[in-house]
DNA sequence: AGCCAGCGATACCTCTGAGGTATCGATCGG
DNA sequence: CCGATCGATACCTCAGAGGTATCGCTGGCT
C-alpha cells in the first residue's frame, strides 16, 4: 500500500464525495475513482458503498480511515524529523514546543528558563495552537514536545511526565448572580440557564454537534463568556489571563487538571531529554 | 514520501550495502541507488555517506531509519487491520493475542475462559512468539493485543492495563552449589563464574553483543541452563515449566515483574474492549 | 410523467518515472 | 600493480498515474 493511495482514500472518506476529494487532492475525479477501485481490489475489501447519489464508509472503510490517518501522520513525521535532524547538524533549529495558546502561562516561562540554563541547551521554538491541535502536531512531526492537560487532551501513544496539578474554576460573565458565591459544584455550572459550555474541535479538527457556541482558542472563549453567551470550567491558572469582564469561581468537584509534558515515544534526541529533565526538576 | 521509498531506504540502512539490499527487495541495484538519490534530493538531506567501499548512516539517516520503520509498521498495520475488519464482517476471525511462548502459562487460560464467558465473545487466536517479537507484531497489525512483561518489554506507544505482579527467581542447573540456598541477591547471580546471562533479540531482531549464548525462546533457554552454559532470572510463574534438571531460587532484590495487557492506542473494537474488561476483572 | 442536474464509472489517450542491462570509475586486498 | 568489489551512470522499455470526453444512473423539480 502506497501513501498516495492512503492519501486518496482518506480524502474521499473525509469528504464522502469523489469530486470534492479530487479537487482537494489537486487531481481530476476519474483517476481518483480508479485509484480507490484499485486499492479495494488489492486489499480484496470493499471500503465504500457508492449508490450513485451518496458515498458511505463500510466498517472496513472506517478502520482504514482511522489507521490510514495514523500511518500518514507517521510518514509525515518521518519526513519532517529527518529534515530537522539534518538542519540540527548544521546548527540551527533546536526544539519545537507546542502548547495551547493561553494555557500554561506561568509554567512555560519557568520551563524555558530552566532549560536554557542547562549546558548545551538548544533554542526552543514555542508554537501556540488552538484547542485540540497539539496531539496532531506532535504526531505528524511538526512539534517535538507538547504541554498537554489531562484529562482534556489524550496522551495515548506518547511518553509523558507529570508537571503539576491544579483545581478548576468556572468562568462567568461579570455581574452574573453566581459570581458572589465562594465556590460552585459541577451540576450547578452545567445547569446554568442560557450559558451552555462552548464546543471546541476534536482531534480531527471538526466541531462536535450540540448546543453552545464554537470556540477555537481562549480569546474567543473569553469573549463569548464576557458576552454572556457561554460559561466554561478551566484550570485555575487561567486566572492570570482574566479580564475585568469575566469572573472565576472555584468548582470543588471538577476533575483535577494535570499538566504533562509529552513527546513521541521513539524520540531519542539529547535536546529533548534535556528539556524533559529540566521540566521534571521544576 | 512514498512507502516504496521508505522500504528501499530501510533496506539499505539495515544492510549498509546496496547490492544486498537490492537483492532483498527483489530489484536490481541501479534503480535502488537512483531511488535513494531521489529520496535524498527530495528531502534535501544526505542520508548515507558512501565511500565506494563502505556505506554509513548520517545522523539524519539514523532518524529516518527509526521513524521510517515506525511509519512502515503503521502502514502495514492499516493494511492488515482493514483486511481483518472486512473478514470480521463476514463472521470469521476474532482477535489475535500474542504472548511470549512459555510465559503467562497460568494467567492466559484464565483470561481466555473469562472472555469466552462474556456475551458476544469472539474466537481468540493465540499466537506464541519468541522473546522481544510481540512489540513488532502489535505495532504492524499482525496481532490485536499482547501480554507483555514490564520492565523487560517496552510498552511505549501502547495502551496498557496491569494484570499481575510477581517476584523473580534465578534458574540454575540441578546440582549447582547455590541451589541449596533459600534465596539469592542479584549481585550473586550476576557474578556466577561460567554462567553468563544469555542474550536475546532486541526490538530489531538482532542479538546484542556480549558474552553468553544466544537464546530465542524459553525452550532454548532452559536447555542452555540445564547444560550448565547459562543462568537466567525470570518471573516466578516460570516454575510451572520447570524440568527436573533446572532449579529455581528466589532472587530478593530483582525488580518485580508486572504482566500487562497491551493494545494499539487507536483500537476501538468492541471485541478488544471486552477482552480488556475480562482481563482487568481477573 | 418527464426532464435536468449531479455524481460516479468507463473509454481512451499521453507521458512520467520505475525498473532492467551494460558499463564505468574508484578503492582496497593481495 | 592487478583484479575483485561496489556504487554511480547511460540508455532503453513499459507499466501505470493522470487528463479529457462521455456514459449511465438517480433523485428532485416543474
Amino acid at each position: 500500500m502506497e501513501t498516495r493511495e492512503l492519501r486518496y482514500f482518506v480524502a474521499v472518506a473525509e469528504e464522502l464525495h469523489f469530486g470534492r476529494a479530487a479537487q482537494r487532492l489537486g487531481i481530476a475525479q476519474p483517476p481518483l475513482s480508479r485509484a480507490i477501485q484499485q486499492l479495494e481490489r488489492r486489499l480484496a475489501v470493499t471500503l465504500l458503498d457508492r449508490t450513485n447519489r451518496t458515498v458511505t464508509l463500510t466498517e472496513a472503510g472506517e478502520v482504514l480511515l482511522r489507521e490510514g490517518r495514523a500511518a500518514l501522520d507517521a510518514v509525515a513525521a518521518a519526513d519532517r524529523r529527518t529534515r530537522r535532524a539534518a538542519l540540527a547538524a548544521t546548527g540551527q533549529p533546536g526544539l519545537v514546543l507546542v502548547t495551547k495558546a493561553g494555557a500554561a502561562s506561568e509554567l512555560l516561562p519557568k520551563l524555558l528558563d530552566a532549560y536554557a540554563a542547562e549546558p548545551g541547551a538548544l533554542p526552543v521554538e514555542v508554537m501556540l495552537c488552538g484547542i485540540g491541535e497539539q496531539e496532531r502536531l506532535l504526531r505528524d512531526g511538526r512539534a517535538d514536545v507538547a504541554l498537554l492537560h489531562r484529562p482534556f487532551d489524550s496522551t495515548v501513544g506518547f511518553d509523558t511526565e507529570e508537571l503539576s496539578s491544579e483545581g478548576q474554576v468556572a468562568l462567568l460573565p461579570a455581574g452574573h448572580p453566581l459570581t458572589t458565591e465562594t465556590h460552585l459544584r459541577m451540576d450547578e455550572v452545567d445547569a446554568l440557564p442560557g450559558l451552555p459550555m462552548p464546543r471546541w474541535p476534536d482531534a480531527t479538527g471538526r466541531y462536535p454537534d450540540g448546543p453552545g457556541p464554537q470556540a477555537h482558542d481562549t480569546t474567543q472563549l473569553f469573549q463569548l463568556i464576557a458576552l454572556g453567551r457561554a460559561t466554561a470550567v478551566l484550570p485555575e491558572s487561567c486566572r492570570s489571563l482574566l479580564r475585568s469582564d469575566v469572573v472565576a469561581v472555584p468548582v470543588l468537584d471538577a476533575p483535577t487538571v494535570t499538566t504533562v509534558i509529552a513527546w513521541p515515544p521513539h524520540s531519542r534526541s539529547r535536546a529533548l531529554a534535556g528539556l524533559v529533565r529540566a521540566a521534571t526538576r521544576l
